[in-house]
DNA sequence: GGTCATTACTTAATCATTTAAGTTCGTGTG
DNA sequence: CACACGAACTTAAATGATTAAGTAATGACC
């Protein structure tokens, strides 16, 4: 029932090979596969009963990509290497609404990490899909020039990507009223306990260093945020109070939270730039006999699950994570007008800062 | 500097196109490209230089794979739908461990639910993978037919899949050694929390049903570990007191534990077949003014970092989840001569059941 | 009976590469 | 000098599909 070549071994069925066994023409088996309004009904079932029997599984990916020009694969960047991404409560939240849009349009993700490889040759040169969600940041380089070249879809999530659509949360804004919330009873010390504020891969205070600026902006606008309400309540934070990670790990947190809670003088408010952070930063408290809310008030970013269920429960500032995903692939597919979405956070009040 | 079509629209460029324009060969271009002792170093520069300034980022990868038979991919498919398996922190470090590995290699992961769609287009068919991970489970039908059938590269983890090599933990001995602990102190009613135990999707004893036997084996590996370990100990669990949950979302799992601690008699030990649902135990047993362990002890199973720093700290069996994923990767890779990995798991005792 | 549309096909061009096999041109060797 | 050999290219044959354009047959309609 297998054709064989010269050599004997079993020869890969083709459309081609098909249409001979059948007696047809390979456009038909084609429509049978494609376009059933090409065929009378009881040919397009007989022929794919024949394939079926022969062992002609569908047409080739790669040859039917190559003719059309499309793929159904939407590569997805992550700013992060990918091992990282995948643990990290936001980015999985964001790429389970992804997912949730992809999957039912048949689309399937090709998880890409923006690290660069080789001199010439690139990861976006030669990844399968049809465009691009770019998420979180992507530093200016090889793979930046060619994502903007090559011309294909593309949307980018959590900053700004010269030309592109992008969807992010109003950092700010959140940041801003959360601290605002916390500010109502006044705080005699405070500490803000920011994610990847500067550009060093170690736990530091950030005087001495200078902010990110452009490409990680959303630290650094929720940064402004605290500071904007610190200040409107009169309060002046120096940068000798501002703490950076530069990971979102449980680890990391947990140093920068130690540092930050050991510091003369001990502060009694944390702004935490994420839920991480916070969360290590209770269980640092804890541990060194403070009752929070008590002696210190905590506030994080983000809105994990994990937050609710502790205790004390975390106060903090809820992004629409899963919605962020599901936006950037309608807006990839075309599916939404609007360009540039920001959406709005929501601030949970809960025990760590009542 | 670009060539234009009749209709005066910019020409993709190709390899033939740019053969033309520096007036070598396609095959000079190709090998400049793949092959850097095909061609002196100079004029490899000259040619790859000429490309960049003329606009032509590479070869097409679609065209590529076609002609040499790989893509760079490799299809990993979930048992689940993505969106789910991406917010599981069990998969999400099964996939951490498997980007671990294939983002070193320069291989690309392509995420595929097992779900089935249309009557004859099959994802299997058009994905453009060089082989799968199948992770979790696959429903016997036309998704796992082709997966059999198409011949490319293929390594099953979680269950075990007909002549194809499988990593798994050893989940019977966990779940054997972990009730073996619990029991040094003797329980005097037991409950044990399933994880989908039953084809069902709502929260239940199993009385009445049918145990999942096949391919959802390691719940009911677990489940015999369990009751190994009770029977030795001269105790009989009756399947009243068995529940199931039919996901591994706090939802579910609250419900179910709810559900066991208001039954009558009230459980003093609850053996979870995972740390979600042992949170979940926890969460609803404080809050149903119970003592953990004192007045309920609770074990999970998985060892997700979360059990580490809750009050009471989950006792569990943990599970390597990376290096699962690991291991599946280097076994397709080839790496590994052994088939058939069995991971050990190793017994967590912390404060839930000291 | 002639015209036109419709249905159900087939023909053949095209998609963008890779690579085995062949060509040319020096150069070192017996 | 003849010869073999390697380096640096080129030629041209796959690779496996999709699809616009063409053809032949059928039936409807006036």
């Amino acid at each position: 029932m297998e054709t064989t070549n010269p050599d004997n071994r079993p020869k890969r069925l083709t459309v081609k090979l098909m249409a001979e066994k059948l007696n047809v023409s390979t456009a038909t088996i084609s429509n049978a596969f494609n376009r059933p309004d090409q065929l009378s009904e009881a040919r397009r079932r007989w022929i794919l009963e024949e394939c079926k029997r022969h062992g002609y599984l569908g047409p080739n990916a790669a040859a039917r990509s190559l003719r059309t020009g499309r793929t159904g694969n939407v590569g997805v960047m992550l700013a992060d290497n990918l091992a990282y991404s995948l643990t990290d409560p936001v980015a999985s939240e964001f790429l389970h609404g992804l997912a949730e849009v992809f999957d039912q349009r048949q689309l399937n993700m090709l998880l890409l990490s923006s690290q660069e490889d080789d001199e010439h040759r690139s990861r976006v040169q030669e990844a399968m899909v049809d465009g691009f969600i770019v998420y979180g940041w992507l530093k200016k380089g090889r793979t930046y020039d060619r994502l903007l070249q090559h011309g294909k879809q593309m949307v980018a999530v959590d900053f700004d990507l010269e030309g592109c659509t992008w969807v992010n949360i109003d950092n700010y804004e959140g940041a801003r009223r959360s601290a605002e919330h916390a500010l109502t009873k006044p705080p005699s010390n405070v500490a803000i306990m920011g994610l990847r504020l500067v550009d060093t891969d170690r736990v530091c205070r950030i005087r001495d260093h200078e902010l990110f600026n452009e490409t990680r902006a959303i630290s650094v606008r929720r940064l402004r945020g605290y500071l904007d309400a610190l200040e409107a309540a009169g309060y002046n934070v120096s940068s000798d109070r501002i703490w950076s990670t530069p990971t979102n790990t449980h680890q990391d947190a947990y140093q920068a939270a130690r540092e930050a809670l050991t510091s003369n003088p001990r502060p009694d408010l944390m702004l935490c730039m994420s839920d991480r952070i916070a969360l290590a930063a209770i269980q640092a408290a804890l541990q060194m006999g403070l009752r929070v809310p008590e002696d210190v008030r905590i506030v994080g970013f983000d809105g994990i699950p994990e937050g609710a269920n502790l205790h004390p429960s975390l106060t903090t500032v809820y992004q629409q994570s899963a919605e962020k995903g599901r936006t950037a692939a309608r807006i990839f597919l075309g599916e939404k007008e609007d360009r540039n979405v920001l959406l709005p956070t929501c601030l949970l009040v809960r025990e760590s800062c009542p």
